[in-house]
RNA sequence: GCCCGAGUGGCGGAAUUGGUAGACGCGCUGGAUUCAAAAUCCAGUGAUAGCAAUAUCGUGCCGGUUCGAGCCCGGCCUCGGGUACCA
């Protein structure tokens, strides 16, 4: 009996997984969409374009986690949707595979970088492969790649050849601006350039030395050489841009960073400042991200104007946003590293000034910051001259001031800004009020609504008529004119780190040189990863004879920060394998902006700025055709891990369950996740999941079981909450690991990762599997006509489901699906018209169960070639509309009513029903509002 | 501090233009089937009161507009993100 019992289990276990064989499904169709080329796209001018990119990721060594797919899923799924609605889609994928992991690797383990990057690459390529994506792998990048990377110096080479013209408002060859020296000198040229250029004449230019004319040319070049306060960081021996500095530390591997002066590459961003804040209007961005662009470009409107000085012939030029307040200013204040300190500090006051400027710069940016409320400051001895009334002020030094912002000077309102406020209040300087009705005695006054006063000629005017008028005033007294500030400062371009791409510059005589058209630099092999004894970057250590090209005294040791190749890289999929350009033009025209781009929002001002940057400059040498890359962009959340924890009792090896911690001192460590179930630990896996645990002791709860507790945060390795997509497809198949990504809920939004749902889902695709096949398991469908009813339920999904797709709502459509499948099932509906419909609107979710039910279906093409089912009114037209009848807005009953009822006829039927009358109780209705095929609402 | 965004059952979330709040799924409860389980199917499931019909309350808090507010307006609270001496 026992024995016979345990062949039905089998046998029934056999039969249950039978049912729907994900396995064997997903790989038949992997399989298939390979050895077909299914997903290979090619520019085809009959079709309408549409492209669909997903940020390209950096290979890690630790491999996809559940996070990764969610943005890729989705851009999946609408890539697939647009096809279906016969598009021809651009949906391709590549690796972001320069990069610090890989080198901080190769210098712990003397692995090549390429090597490792190369298997990471590889394991990526595998995990994607199981997700069933479309992508057009043979459209692929990798930035480390030379194939790739030559053209990243392609375009280092044109932003060093190409000046900022500022009359045309766009860049133009640097050949243009030596032919404008040559005849007229520089007096008449609107370009962007270094601060430090001076005037110089046709005749003085013909006169300068080649070695002259260079440094000159490069203090107009889009990109340039110059020396320049940098952020260093010491622990990772590069420079980095503002962007990979927070709080003062690095963002990768969080090292903290100090300001540092060195010679650098650096990119003319600041050229683009304006178009890049203007063009930000056109973009269907998030308005957070437009935002922190904005704040991140500053841009600000106001003047800049020249303080004369007491005894010396220099000024202090200041930049200020209020020229209204000129009146209200006492003293003014510089930055400790601006270059007046020494000529205006006096004898006596040498000793302080000097210590101070020394322990300003010893601060590390940090320090500086969490200083703010600690004023401090120096006297130099020395006074400016105030242009209006001449009165002696005092200048101060303060690290208030930043160097790196306006001129590093400002001029003092202790009236009107906080700031200045509070440091007049700490030395006792004068504090002025400029303000009609005001009182400062407390505070300084930012009110933009008060009116001026005590200020000569703008008196009782309000601040933005006393704007106007002091900056014609300033401007006619030529003591200053109106300018317009950014917080935006020129790209810090070289790095100090061996993988990235090499820079196609020479040197000679230490002016740095560009390769001649058509050469490029291969990454030369050195002996190891880390600085030359002397201090140098890595390449340093290459020998002449390993480099691809040696010209001049030597080749640059430099090599690009990690945003180079990631600025340009969807331009390159259009062309991937075009060895004589970056890309064909016609193609760049064919397949144009990104139509849609999912990323996350941490890359706000980094590769989304200079990509936008890049673009542009690529425009206005007229690579390509468009100024924007990335016309719509959603930024997925980031899915947490969901954390476990166990207690152990300080001192012991003892681990106290959840419930009963309170009644120890303890503290709480990581477990892994996987020992976990349902919060309950698996006790004998614990104690072999670490050595130190091997003899611990447990106090359980009351159900003898240990408890652990749990929080929601980042997944990470170090926290043991890595869930991995691999054993979900293993158990439940990518379609489904697919479709229940996207059922947690709003692509945008950030949310723990929770398995516990997911076999609803997956039961949602056995549903739809069981209503087409007999219980035998044999592929079983009807051939009659589908009903109205059916065809109702039909159409209401494609209605759904399309309106859904369009406005990137990806979680409702799973839910509409199922409602679909569930209202099919009641209707015992398998009529192959509906089904394969069915399978149309599902495919872009499970793609490969979708195909399977095609091919059963009879046909023979792949399900990526049918056509979009296109919703027909006609079947959801109703003859009764269920009235929601409700009571001073309190619903009531429902009543059904023909819809071709007018209102009165409504109105009229409505208060002849009994309930109303119950409801009315008596009273008379006031009102009655009736919205046909909405709701009725009576007043009383 | 300043600038964005979000707060809805036990949980993830739905409600697209102001019109039946809680779709769909998870979980839970009960039932059918089964020797038993798995799987499947049926019913129930915001709170409170009631055998029930039903009633009252209910979308972070306070107030407003409206016949009607999760949604619009004003003022708060909490959480998440960005930014921080920017002159």
């Amino acid at each position: 009996m026992r024995k016979y019992s345990l062949i039905i289990n089998f046998a029934t276990n056999l039969f249950s997984t039978m049912v729907y064989q994900f396995k064997n499904i997903e790989s038949k169709w992997r399989d298939y969409w390979k050895s077909h080329s299914t997903y290979k796209e090619s520019e085809d001018s009959t079709k309408e374009k549409f492209y669909v990119l997903d940020m390209f990721p950096y290979p890690s060594g630790a491999g996809l986690h559940v996070g990764h797919p969610l943005g890729y899923i989705a851009s999946d799924i609408f890539a697939r949707y647009k096809k279906l609605n016969g598009f021809n889609v651009l949906h391709p994928m590549g690796y972001d595979s320069f990069g610090l992991p890989a080198e901080q690797y190769a210098i712990q383990t003397g692995q090549h970088p390429a090597v490792t990057t190369k298997i990471n690459v590889e394991r990526y390529r595998t995990q994607l492969d199981k997700l069933g994506f479309s992508f057009d792998w043979d459209r692929e990048v990798r930035t480390s790649d030379s194939t790739y990377y030559k053209w990243t110096q392609w375009i280092f080479k044109k932003l060093y050849q190409s000046y900022y013209c500022l009359d045309k408002n766009k860049a133009k060859p640097i050949n243009d601006l030596i032919s404008i020296f040559e005849k007229q000198g520089n007096e008449l040229v609107n370009a962007c350039c270094d601060d430090d250029v001076f005037i110089f004449s046709a005749l003085q230019w013909k006169a300068f030395s080649e070695s002259e004319k260079q440094k000159m040319l490069l203090k107009y070049r889009l990109a340039f050489l110059s020396q320049t306060w940098v952020n260093w960081c010491p622990e990772l021996g590069t420079v980095l841009a503002n962007d990979e500095v927070k709080d003062g530390r690095s963002e990768r591997g969080n090292y903290p960073v100090e300001q540092k002066r060195m010679r650098q590459w650096s990119l003319r961003i600041t050229a683009y400042a304006d178009r890049l804040l203007h063009d930000l209007d056109n973009l269907e961005w998030t308005d957070s991200i437009k935002e922190i662009q904005k704040n991140w470009i500053g841009k600000s409107v106001g003047a800049s104007l020249h303080f004369s000085l007491e005894k010396n012939q220099e000024t202090i030029e200041v930049f200020t946003t209020r020229p209204d307040t000129i009146f209200g200013v006492s003293f003014m204040v510089i930055a400790p590293e601006h270059s007046l300190v020494t000529k205006l500090t006096t004898q006596e006051n040498q000793q302080l000034v000097s210590q101070y400027c020394k322990q300003a710069s010893l601060k590390s940016e940090r320090d500086r910051q969490s200083d703010v409320k600690n004023v401090s400051g120096v006297f130099t001895g020395s006074y400016a001259i105030h242009p209006f009334t001449n009165k002696k002020i005092p200048v101060w030094i303060a690290d208030y001031v930043l160097a790196s912002y306006g001129t590093g000077a400002v001029m003092a309102v202790p009236c009107g800004d906080q700031r200045d406020w509070d440091f007049a209040n700490k030395f006792g300087l004068e504090i002025v009020n400029i303000f009609k009705d005001v009182d400062i005695s407390e505070k300084a006054n930012d009110d933009k609504s008060s009116i001026i006063n005590n200020s000569d000629f703008l008196d009782d005017l309000s601040v933005k008529d006393a704007l106007k008028r002091a900056i014609e005033e300033i401007e006619t007294r030529g003591i200053g004119k109106k300018k317009i500030n950014y917080r935006l400062r020129d790209a810090i371009f070289s790095r100090q780190r061996y993988w990235g791409e090499p820079f196609p510059i020479y040197y000679k005589d230490d002016i740095p040189y560009l390769l001649e058209e058509g050469k490029y630099v291969d990454l030369p092999p050195v002996d190891k990863y880390l600085p030359t004894e002397q201090g140098e970057p890595p390449l340093a250590r290459a020998k002449k004879e390993d480099w691809n090209v040696f010209e001049g005294d030597r080749m640059e040791y430099n090599t690009m920060p990690g945003w180079a190749g990631s600025s340009w890289y969807f331009l390159r999929y259009m062309d991937a394998n075009n060895p004589n350009e970056l890309v064909s033009k016609e193609k760049s025209d064919y397949w144009g902006q990104v139509d849609l781009y999912i990323g996350g929002a941490e890359h706000a001002v980094g590769h989304l700025l200079y990509s936008r940057f890049w673009t542009k400059f690529l425009y206005d040498i007229d690579c390509i055709s468009f100024q924007e890359p990335f016309k719509k962009m959603i930024n997925q959340g980031m899915i947490l891990g969901r954390s476990s924890f166990v207690y152990r009792i300080n001192d012991t090896n003892t681990f106290v369950s959840f419930e009963k911690r309170k009644e120890h001192k303890t503290s709480r460590i990581h477990v892994d996740i996987s020992l976990v179930d349902n919060d309950i630990l698996d006790i004998e896996g614990f104690k072999n999941w670490r050595s130190d645990f091997k003899d611990a002791d447990f106090i359980l709860n009351d159900n003898n079981q240990y408890c652990c507790g749990f929080e929601v945060e980042k997944m990470s390795k170090s926290k043991y909450n890595v869930q991995t997509p691999d054993d979900l497809v293993e158990t439940f198949g990518a379609d489904t690991l697919r479709m229940y990504e996207m059922f947690l809920g709003p692509l945008e939004q950030f949310k723990p990762w929770d398995t516990k749902g997911i076999n609803g889902v997956h039961n949602f695709l056995r549903k739809f599997w069981r209503l087409v096949h007999d219980e035998q398991n044999n592929f079983c469908v009807s051939e009659q006509d589908p009903d109205k009813k059916e065809w109702k339920v039909m159409h209401q999904t494609i209605k759904k489901i399309t309106d859904d797709i369009d406005r990137y709502s990806f979680n409702t459509v799973v839910s509409a699906l199922m409602i679909c499948v569930n209202e099919l099932a009641e209707l015992k509906c398998n009529k192959s018209a509906i089904i394969s419909d069915f399978a149309i609107l599902l495919s872009p979710y499970a793609p490969h169960l979708s195909e399977e039910i095609w091919q059963l279906l009879g046909n023979k093409e792949s399900i990526t070639q049918a056509q979009w089912p296109v919703f027909n009114e006609q079947y959801l037209v109703e003859d009764n509309f269920t009235y929601p009848v409700s009571f001073n807005g309190k619903m009531r009953f429902t009543l059904e009513l023909p819809t071709n009822l007018d209102k009165a006829q409504i109105e009229k039927t409505v208060l002849e029903l009994d309930q109303t009358i119950k409801y009315l109780d008596g009273k008379e209705p006031k009102r009655i509002i009736v919205v046909p095929k909405k709701i009725v609402n009576i007043v009383c």
